[in-house]
DNA sequence: ATAGGGTTAG
């Protein structure tokens, strides 16, 4: 009962707060009604749109707000909080351009869901404002509003302003503080994420480096220095960033923390964990951890089963699936996609298709991607009939993807016709995005038009389209180095420069020429020609060959795929260097002894 | 003190 408001409302606030179902509150709506409380009682209104906001009825949400007749702050920030909580980050700027035109001046509880939205929405921009619109009010100390700022700030990529609002932030309580460090430290690595990257490439003024994953490790162990003892957010987010940087040592090194300091392995943390290991290239760890866990989920099946795919495993990423089902819990769209995944890598076929059909008893919708999966599986076998077949039988209109997966078969099984058919669709799809100019360009290359690859080289430039850059980790005594194409940064530049010099010059003599021909590149994902001989991940090679003990193995993580002669490379130094190395590119695992790639060169 | 408060895994 909450004291200052008439009986009748308390008394529908209690049956609103009991209500379990949309049905339930539209009973109460009617009574609500009766009393004329729907358009004079602004508490029960609050109470009302927030409850159709936890059974996700939004527009129910937006026709009481219509109805009431000059909405205060509770009800706009209600309102607010309801469009942020149902992903409708478009509507609610409108909202919150509607609550100050009716000058209800917005507080420090408005602020963190507006700024939910800048976050969702990678709006640096719409940020920067609402920012500027928090100083103006005096709200800038509030610790609410500071924590969402430093988040905001952290996930559009903005790392710098993040920071600086981080170590301005004067009094902390303890709660706060640890607020803020895993904010900052979760932001980090969400901002290097490789497709928020791309987003954010596109979208963003200030351009986030992959780096990011680097400093959200950076500021754990900066945490640690300090002596703020890290939650279990942290650490998940911490072994987050470690999964996507492929930093093992930083990921045993926090397990090792987990183990030492009474965390309790929960679901997050154990789910962490085993993809930390998956992604970092020790994919039989990773199932030790998996099989020792208590708690299991959906996800936790689910990196396990992505785990096997990427690794190549193809029977063991099935039994996994079996089991999964086994024990009662339904497979999602990310699941099925990691098992078509595994079998197109694989080349099972059959099997591909019966999993692929189960989806329907599921009752999982295939998307896009799925049926790009589907086009990949018979393409890469060779059967490109049927993967045309199957494009023009789906339900759903052939995306890029879909065209580029069927181009890149044809191209692998050289079918030109097809290729032609297919490089078409995907110039029509979309004119003006980057892996468009470089499939032409490509086509026009296979057919000695070099005037033509010129001139689409040129628009490219002056459209101002550009490609994400590709960079590749390699982390050494805990370390983590970073790399772009023709990268001058590392201290160590000049060595890493007459290694790689050495390498090819060996290469070339021992007759390792690049065959990329064949091979079952995505096209979009290549890399520029021109920078083919300092591509980040030979530099990342030679870095590790100079600074690492001899026979240790070299891991190595690249956020596209790699190219076919920097795979050749790899595998001549794995022999002539009598070195193991681990590549983990954007799709899958490459693990390189003795001359040969796991892989099969099929990739 | 008239209602409303924050982070984590595919």
């Amino acid at each position: 009962m909450v004291r200052g408001f008439s009986s009748i409302e308390n008394h529908f606030i209690s049956l609103i707060h009991a209500s379990k179902t949309t049905s339930h509150l539209r009973q109460i709506h009617a009574q609500i009604l009766h009393h004329g409380l729907i358009e004079s009682s602004s508490m029960v209104v609050t109470q009302f749109i927030a409850s159709c906001s936890s059974f996700k009825s939004i527009n129910y949400a937006l026709s009481i707000f219509h109805n009431f007749p000059n909405p205060n702050l509770y009800i706009f920030n209600a309102l607010i909080r309801a469009l942020s909580d149902n992903s409708q980050f478009q509507s609610l700027i409108s909202y919150f351009s509607l609550m100050l035109q009716q000058n209800v001046r917005p507080d420090h509880l408005t602020f963190p869901f507006m700024l939910k939205s800048a976050m969702s929405l990678l709006e640096f921009r719409l940020g920067a404002t609402l920012h500027a619109g928090i100083a103006k009010l005096g709200l800038e100390f509030d610790s609410f509003v500071r924590i969402s700022l430093v988040d905001m700030y952290a996930k559009v990529g903005s790392l710098d302003h993040a920071l600086q609002l981080f170590d301005e932030t004067p009094v902390r309580t303890k709660a706060t503080n640890m607020l803020l460090w895993n904010v900052l430290i979760n932001g980090c690595c969400r901002s290097g994420d490789v497709q928020r990257a791309v987003k954010l490439f596109e979208a963003m003024p200030e351009r986030t480096s992959n780096g990011d994953h680097k400093r959200a490790l950076d500021t754990f162990y900066r945490m640690l220095d300090v002596g703020v003892k890290p939650n279990d957010f942290t650490v998940v987010s911490a072994l987050s960033a470690c999964s996507r940087i492929g930093a093992l040592d930083a990921g045993v090194w926090i397990h090792d923390y987990i183990l030492g300091n009474e965390f309790r392995i929960n679901k997050e943390i154990g789910t962490a964990l085993v993809e930390m290991y998956a992604k970092c290239g020790e994919i039989e760890r990773a199932n030790r951890v998996f099989c020792a866990l208590k708690e299991k989920d959906l996800l936790t099946w689910s990196v396990m089963i992505s785990g096997w795919a990427i690794h190549g495993c193809c029977e063991q990423a099935l039994s996994c699936f079996e089991e999964m089902k086994s024990t009662g819990i339904n497979p999602d769209e990310i699941v099925f996609l990691a098992v078509l995944t595994a079998c197109s890598h694989a080349g099972l076929v059959d099997q591909g298709l019966l999993v692929f059909n189960s989806m329907w008893f599921h009752s999982v919708k295939p998307t896009v991607k799925h049926y790009a999966c589907m086009v990949d599986l018979f393409g890469r076998a060779g059967r490109l009939e049927e993967a045309l077949k199957f494009i023009e039988s789906m339900p759903i209109e052939p995306d890029f993807v879909i065209w580029g997966a069927l181009f890149c078969a044809c191209r692998a099984h050289k079918n030109i016709e097809m290729a032609e058919l297919a490089s078409k669709r995907l110039l029509q799809l979309d004119p003006k995005h980057a892996g468009s100019y470089v499939f032409l360009s490509n086509i026009y290359a296979g057919a000695g038009r070099w005037e033509d690859v010129e001139r689409v080289r040129h628009t490219m430039k002056s459209r101002h389209i550009e490609k994400p850059p590709g960079w590749s980790f390699i982390e050494v005594q805990g370390c983590v180095h970073s790399f772009i194409a023709g990268d001058q940064s590392h201290v160590l530049t000049e060595g890493i420069y007459r290694k790689l010099e050495e390498l090819t010059v060996r290469a070339r003599e021992q007759g390792y020429m690049p065959n990329t021909g064949w091979v079952l590149h995505n096209i979009e994902e290549e890399e520029k020609e021109d920078s083919l001989g300092s591509h980040s991940e030979k530099l990342a090679l030679a870095f590790g060959l100079i600074s690492t003990p001899s026979g240790s193995v070299i891991r190595i993580v690249k956020n596209l795929r790699v190219c076919g002669d920097c795979h050749s490379m790899m595998k001549f130094a794995s022999r002539v260097c009598e070195r193991e190395i681990v590549l983990r590119d954007i799709k899958r695992f490459h693990h390189f002894k003795d001359g040969a790639c796991t892989c099969g060169d099929y990739w």
